[in-house]
Formats: structure tokens, C-alpha cells, sequence
DNA sequence: CCCTCTATGTATAATCT
DNA sequence: TAGATTATACATAGAGG
């Protein structure tokens, strides 16, 4: 598993990159709220995914918007 | 090192939190870029310092804005 | 402050089910 | 073909300079 380093570049498999955006997407917003508690700061993030959909985390609510 | 998992919260110490602070900012931008290449998707990040200083990604654009 | 180092924890690509 | 697993790449806490 896993043998290869992964090439910084767009996957081009649809599905693998639709897998690897779910996994990455919560990996990203679960380290900006670890960012916002640990170091005490304000975080926004926005993702829109290629079909127009708005995923947000932003420090002081409590919650991120998913799916 | 690093025998003890981190607590998720604050943490008290001035400099501890500012190294915490650059090292996770760092890694979070470097996330949100790859995420961005990766699955072809648009990101946009805000961190705001505790003294307001402003650190952003944004695809599209070429480049973080750092300190 | 601002590096580097590295042991260790964490994220996740590939794989299995 | 979605969810669980697992081996490996990657992130990073803490120490040292």
C-alpha cells in the first residue's frame, strides 16, 4: 500500500480524486480547527468543490458545514 | 521527544504557542495548496495572528502571503 | 528569536472486504 | 463501490544550537 510518493498534480482518475478530496478535505479542516484551539487564532477555510459545493470551517463556530 | 500526545487546547506557553503557530501554519497552507492541485478544486484559507496579522492561501493565486 | 534534527504521532493512498 | 484496514509518507513537539 501506498508504495509510491504521490505526484503533486491533479488526479486524474475520477473517482480516486473524488476519494482522496473527501479524505484530505475533513484531514485539512480537522488541522485548522487544531490550529485555531492550540494557537489561539482566528482560521477561515473554504473549499468549493468542482460542483459548486461550499465546505467552510471557521474558528468561533463550532461546527463545520459538511456534506 | 514528544512522549506525550499534545492536548487539544490552548496552549499556555507564549513561545511554545508562537513555534506551534508557525510550524502548523506552515503545514495547513501546505495542505490547502495540495488539496487544491490535487483534486482541482478551488481553497481559500485565512489565518489571522493574535497580534492580526493576516496569513492566506488562495488557489489560483500562485502564492501564500507570508511574514 | 529562528534554525535544524529526529523520534514519534498523524494523515492518508492503496488495498481489502 | 462504500466503508474498514494498514503500511507508509508526512507533520511536528521538543530539544539543542
Amino acid at each position: 500500500m501506498r508504495r509510491r510518493k504521490l505526484e503533486m498534480k491533479r488526479i486524474e482518475d475520477k473517482s480516486s480524486r473524488q476519494v482522496t478530496f473527501l479524505k484530505r478535505r475533513s484531514g485539512l479542516i480537522k488541522k485548522a480547527r487544531e490550529l485555531s484551539i492550540l494557537c489561539d487564532v482566528e482560521v477561515a477555510l473554504l473549499v468549493f468543490s468542482s460542483h459548486g459545493r461550499l465546505f467552510e470551517f471557521c474558528s468561533g463556530n463550532r461546527y463545520a458545514r459538511l456534506p
